[in-house]
DNA sequence: ATGAAAGCGCTAACAT
DNA sequence: ATGTTAGCGCTTTCAT
């Protein structure tokens, strides 16, 4: 049996508001009485009972979030950040995976408002009217997504993808192709504006395949489209699929990056240890967790309307390994002519 | 502001202590109004205040499972299925990230503990004495570790690391390296536990490299001395390390299977990724989360003293991809003689 | 089978 | 600066 309000101020000899003004709103009471009440409260291994504080105060403590896979790699990293902030906020957090279905993304949310303060939905596969009719209860804010009226974390991938560009651009080659992911994706949306924009600027041709899943197997199953488009560069949708490309291509023994080069996009662990590590568009996740955290935990505070400040956008960078190098064409030119 | 139960019981016209029996024991309350109860509860889309339920009955309805890495990719399976299995039950999980470090663990543990009804820890570091303190309050299921008085869920690594090795020894490996996880940590007591035996039995000699963080970094710097050793296969601790091997051994244009074959234990995807795809020892990581829930449930409704069916062995099981092969001496035999 | 009423542990007016 | 007291929404005796 856990130690009460009443058994510490009984020990401490004031009264039960006093222990709650202690621990709440430290600044009003004397330091001497706080001093005693902090005591007993230690003594008896005194923890204010969050429920029974919810009850009055209206608030959970928690707040949730919602990924669509937790096992896509990218989103470890997220939710470590977000872990990371909110607990320095002294805020738990709930986590869910809404298995790549929308519906049970939506039942996920309804079972959770109950419980949370708000709530951070990651790449939401949410179609943008139910999104928009979120807006009150509780408090959202989206990572990956921008959607008029809410609070939104996003990364600058459209930036990265010209920087992936420009790369391949300024390495010699003339003629890429793009895996695309999901279609009604948001990212790949962002990705591929990116990707045309640069082209433009850079007189590159690019052909696009797919759409396709955002998964290992799907690069698997695109390398021979991407063999057959007679490209010498690819950029991948993602890290996934760029390993699964990877892969397919050591079998069918086509080295990389002298026959093909491939180009990812994330920068999860997978990129790194995979041979020839993955050239690929690093994207903060960490950071984007904390700042959704952050920015969650900002309009908590202070509840009034949106602002300008509640649209943060995080850099990307390219990160340059193995997986990318000048086309064969002009490191040994044709001995023709 | 949503519907309390005062609401739905002025809607049905009866007092709120039938409306909440008709939803905790709704076999002491007449048909008749409990569908007119559920009626007016759909109506005014009520749900429970959980807070306040759990003020009463002591409960809170959530889970806590802690993990020592959010990033290793061993532990999201067994999230999923932790996850999945809380849903079913109507269970919330909380999710926390120990960060490969006992004192961490413990504060989360202290900080989780009021509010969740039980908690799943999975491979703690710990110590033994620690956890045996646990014992009371929460509830706590192990998962991966295996002390007295409390529940847990294992999975059978010995005897996998024992198919590992009928595996290379059937192949015609003499001599194999074992690149070993951290000193104190139950699973590689377990692994190395097996491996010794099974060396026994197939008569191969078997030296030891590490120990060394699970990590794939790890299996980098692990890669040479392991080639130093003079075997012709090398069993790893888990996948990251495998792989970390993997990716150094290509650098240094050793070719695997046919120089060296590699073995690694988990089956986390990663494993299928890589080229060649790891031969490794597949752990049923969702199931072990389900089931870890699952005990933990269990113990929850009737909290009798721990029995026999407190504990849950996994079987593990080998999968046999293209790191492994036959070594060169046995393919072609020395010339010698 | 149903209702009235007492709290669960806490915070927030309102007093002093 | 501190104490008194009324609930927050719910479950659970105890009556009826």
């Amino acid at each position: 049996m856990p130690a009460s309000i009443h058994d510490v101020a009984a020990l401490a000899g004031v009264s039960v508001a006093t222990v709650s003004r202690s621990f709440t709103i430290p600044e009003v009471v004397r330091d001497v009485t706080r001093q005693s009440v902090v005591a007993a409260a230690a003594e008896l291994g005194y923890q204010p009972n969050r429920a029974a504080r919810g009850l009055i105060t209206g608030r959970t403590g928690n707040i949730g979030v919602i990924v669509p896979d937790l096992g896509n790699p990218y989103f470890h990293a997220v939710l470590k950040g977000a872990q990371a902030r909110a607990r320095r906020a002294d805020y738990a957090v709930f986590v869910a995976d809404g298995q790549e279905s929308a519906s049970e993304e939506e039942a996920l949310i309804n079972a959770m408002s109950k419980q949370v303060d708000g709530i951070v939905l990651c790449s939401s596969r949410l179609a943008p009217g139910k999104l928009a009719a979120l807006e009150a209860t509780p408090t959202v804010v989206l990572l990956n997504r921008r959607v008029a009226g809410l609070p939104s974390v996003i990364v600058d991938s459209a930036d990265g993808m010209k920087q992936a560009v420009h790369h391949l651009a300024s390495l010699g080659h003339v003629r890429g192709a793009f895996v695309s992911g999901p279609r009604h994706s948001w990212s790949n949306r962002e990705r591929h504006k990116g990707l045309r924009a640069a082209a433009l600027e850079c007189d590159i041709e690019v052909v696009t395949i797919g759409p396709v899943a955002p998964q290992f197997e799907s690069g698997v199953g695109a390398a021979e489209r991407v063999l057959e488009a007679g490209v010498t560069a690819v950029l991948a949708y993602n890290d996934l699929v760029a390993v699964g490309i990877l892969s397919r291509l050591a079998q069918l023994g086509v080295t990389v990056p002298d026959e093909l080069s491939v180009v990812g996009f994330d920068d999860i662990p997978l990129a790194a240890m995979v041979t020839p590590a993955l050239t690929t568009v690093a994207l903060p996740t960490a950071l984007a967790g904390q700042a959704a955290v952050d920015l969650l935990l900002g309009r908590l505070e202070n509840a009034g309307p949106p602002t300008a400040r509640d649209l943060r956008k995080l850099p990307a960078s390219l990160v340059i390994r193995g997986s990318t190098s000048a086309p064969a064409a002009v490191r040994e030119p044709a001995p023709t002519r």
